[in-house]
RNA sequence: GGACAGGUGGCCGAGUGGUUUAAGGCAGCGGUCUUGAAAACCGCCGUGGGUGAAAGCUCACCGUGAGUUCGAAUCUCACCCUGUCCGCCA
């Protein structure tokens, strides 16, 4: 959410920023809200001195009542009647500019970061090459992990699309374990080395938390619903969780900044994905992702981004998997990022790198939503706290490139050594 | 799901239609006193908005939303949440 105060201070830069996410139409938008906003406050200028002068008269009613001065009492009471409609009619007219305008806020993306590349889709993206780890393994006609994970018997997707449909998979022995396994490693990990916190959150949350992250209103559509009115969600993503735990607060400047993960089933109802990654378990509507979310000051967040991309990265490394990280464009960054890095890891069946982590810096633009300020030490309410999230990792994404990447020719799969001491001392999964 | 009781500033807590400008206390900050500290005493101490160069003036906010009234923390209605008990239950 945009602070209208700042676009009225600088209404091209806003114009600017949303031009470089792709929005053509940014300077009609902008004077709109710019003509909404100064309506609302020619009508609160209005309003108010209406409402001063009624508080004065009653106040000198209160004590011309206490004087038993009832003339002068009927005459002030006439005077406010007459002032009454005005009021009341100003005062509904308050609330429905103020929603107008809260409603047309609340579709508007996020501003890219200075340092963020332009570009119209993901073609635009930029390597970070400092980031690059590792080399593909050469392998031998290698297999996709859906191939692997069912000749072991072990990966189900006819009997989950028997009991759900499709997009959903049965993982069964040694694969159901190794997803626990993975996730408890990358829960340790950070905690661990990089000082999160471990958190166990709902999955279910209501409209105000999907508003805060930005998924409500205006991805409705992305995301399973539970109930028609005052509904539950689904989170598509631990990231609503944790980051609206801190929903409509004021946090001590001590105490920043705030370091959480959790581990959790993700939903998506992945609209508008048809015919994308059909096979597999790429894209599920249920998966589990173990998820990292910073709450800090905004002198701190640039850093904390970096950081947070650190720990994702240190999961692969460990596990030894080949992956490059990109700068999302412009025109590629989800709706309230501000700066968003992707992991790509190499999937040898695929024969390309893809996606298992989205780190990003979304600024002040969830805390203005969700309403989460901090104090400083001298305990001065400062302004809204920049929050942060990142996939450290998808856990179904890194159980497909372990498949693949530790894949042996006679289609057993070697366990990654950090994994052993969680498969039981485990070294390898084979058919049973 | 049912019954009852509640929801007031960072915290506790008074307040059932009009000097409420939300009492009082705790915590915090500044000061007086003191060699220093404690105690005592004095002062300050919520958030957001409008207007203004600023000082200031002003509006809203007592769980949320709507309403009654000249005037609402206080009355009405709906909803949310918390606690206790009952029911169900991993």
């Amino acid at each position: 959410m945009h602070d209208i105060k700042a676009i009225r201070e600088d209404r091209d830069a806003f114009v600017r920023g949303l031009k470089r996410r792709g929005l053509s139409e940014a300077e009609t938008l902008a004077d709109g809200l710019l003509a909404q906003d100064k309506a609302l406050r020619e009508l609160l200028t209005r309003l108010q001195s209406g409402q001063a002068r009624r508080n004065d008269a009653s106040k000198l009613i209160g004590q011309a009542k206490q004087k038993k001065d009832e003339a002068q009492a009927k005459a002030l009471m006439d005077e406010v009647a007459g002032l009454k409609d005005a009021i009341q009619q100003g005062e509904a007219e308050q609330r429905d500019l103020e929603q107008k305008l809260r409603d047309a806020l609340a579709v508007i993306p996020n501003i890219p970061g200075a340092d963020v590349p332009d570009g119209a889709n993901e073609a635009a993206n930029v390597a970070v090459v400092s980031r690059a780890f590792g080399k593909p393994p050469g392998l031998n006609n290698p297999k996709q992990h859906f191939e692997i994970g069912e000749a072991l018997g072990q990966m189900d997707f006819e009997r989950a699309a028997k009991v759900s449909g499709a997009r959903f998979v049965y993982l069964k022995g040694d694969l159901a374990k190794l997803e626990r396994a993975i996730a408890s490693f990358m829960l340790d990990t950070h905690t661990q080395q990089f000082g999160y916190t471990e958190v166990s959150p709902p999955v279910l949350v209501k409209s105000t938390a999907m508003f805060g992250t930005g998924q409500l209103p205006k991805f409705q559509d992305d995301l399973f619903r539970i109930g028609d009115d005052d509904p539950f969600w689904l989170v598509p993503t631990a990231e609503v969780p944790l980051t609206n735990y801190v929903a409509d607060e004021i946090l001590g400047e001590a105490e920043l900044p705030l370091r959480m993960t959790a581990f959790t089933p993700c939903f998506r109802a992945e609209a508008g994905a048809a015919g994308k990654d059909t096979r597999g378990m790429i894209r599920m509507h249920q998966f589990s992702k173990v998820e990292l979310v910073s709450i800090t000051t905004p002198e701190q967040s640039q850093a904390e981004h970096e950081r947070i991309t650190d720990a994702a990265q240190e999961i692969l490394k460990k596990l030894d998997l080949a992956h490059r990280v990109v700068t999302l464009c412009t025109g590629d960054m989800g709706f309230s990022a501000e700066k968003t890095y992707d992991i790509e890891v190499w999937l040898p069946g695929q024969n390309a790198y893809r996606e298992i982590s989205s780190c990003s810096n979304c600024g002040a633009f969830q805390a203005r939503r969700m309403n989460t300020r901090y104090r400083n030490a001298e305990g001065k309410v400062q302004g809204p706290v920049h929050t942060l999230n990142g996939s450290g990792l998808a856990v179904g994404r890194t159980l497909v490139a372990i498949l693949e990447n530790y894949q042996e020719a006679d289609g057993s799969v070697a366990v990654p050594s950090v994994l052993q001491s969680y498969m039981g001392g485990k070294t390898k999964i084979a058919k049973v």
